[in-house]
DNA sequence: AAGGCGACTTGTAAATCGCAAGCGAGTCAC
DNA sequence: GTGACTCGCTTGCGATTTACAAGTCGCCTT
């Protein structure tokens, strides 16, 4: 067992907070994995076009149930297999996906929707 | 010199291009420095509450540059004296700002406006 | 019994980061 | 005209993080 992470706040701007803890280039790929598809599983994630490697999503995907943005819930028994799933809090992050999103195709080549 | 940098895109998927470019700890908080108050100089983003460090600024500053985010331009001469500015690319990212510090207000503690 | 699958864990090398220190051009005080 | 000071960086180095590859464990299928 590997305890909690806890977020390391750089100071009390809400903005830097919120960087401290989705700022990087992989948790907010495996929240829009959630988005479009739903439900999904630790194959499915590392299927995605970017291939995160093992190790970062498990790292991510931990950081994220801690602070309450995913939930890990097992969807069978016999064998037991884990499906990843948006809490509210995490879908309250669509507006930020969306506002990066729309960003990314106005102003970065080679983008497709 | 060092040469331009460019943008190494995982994918066509514009929210990870725009992850690609934005997706760090840094990268947003130097952004809004420049839009709370306005042109800004290197000493001064070194004094911003989170202090980075100034090799990494020296980093993040060049790759806004780079990509059309801010430009930099002397506001004096006799010492030349540097100032950095948001272009309109670099204005375009204010609704990504705004998604992320509301985020932040409503759900990471410890912060203030 | 052999092999496969899902969900990780481990090992290692490479890249990035934080921190401290130094540097070079220009200015000012004396 | 020499020493101190400021701004805008650059350099060195150790620590942390990341990428890539491989291995593990439990369970299931054949």
């Amino acid at each position: 067992m590997t305890e909690p992470s806890t977020l390391k706040q750089r100071s009390s701007c809400p903005l830097a907070s919120s960087l401290d803890l989705l700022g990087d280039k992989w948790t907010l790929l495996i929240v829009r994995d959630l988005i479009y598809f739903g439900p999904s599983t630790f194959k499915k994630f590392t299927q995605s076009a970017e291939h995160i490697q093992t190790n970062t999503l498990t790292d991510r995907l931990k950081k994220l149930e801690d602070h309450g943005i995913i939930e890990k819930r097992p969807y069978q028994e016999r064998p037991v297999r884990y499906e990843y799933a948006l809490t509210d809090k995490g879908l309250s992050l669509i507006p930020v996906m969306k506002a990066l999103t729309l960003w990314g195709q106005k102003h970065i080549d080679a983008t497709e929707t």
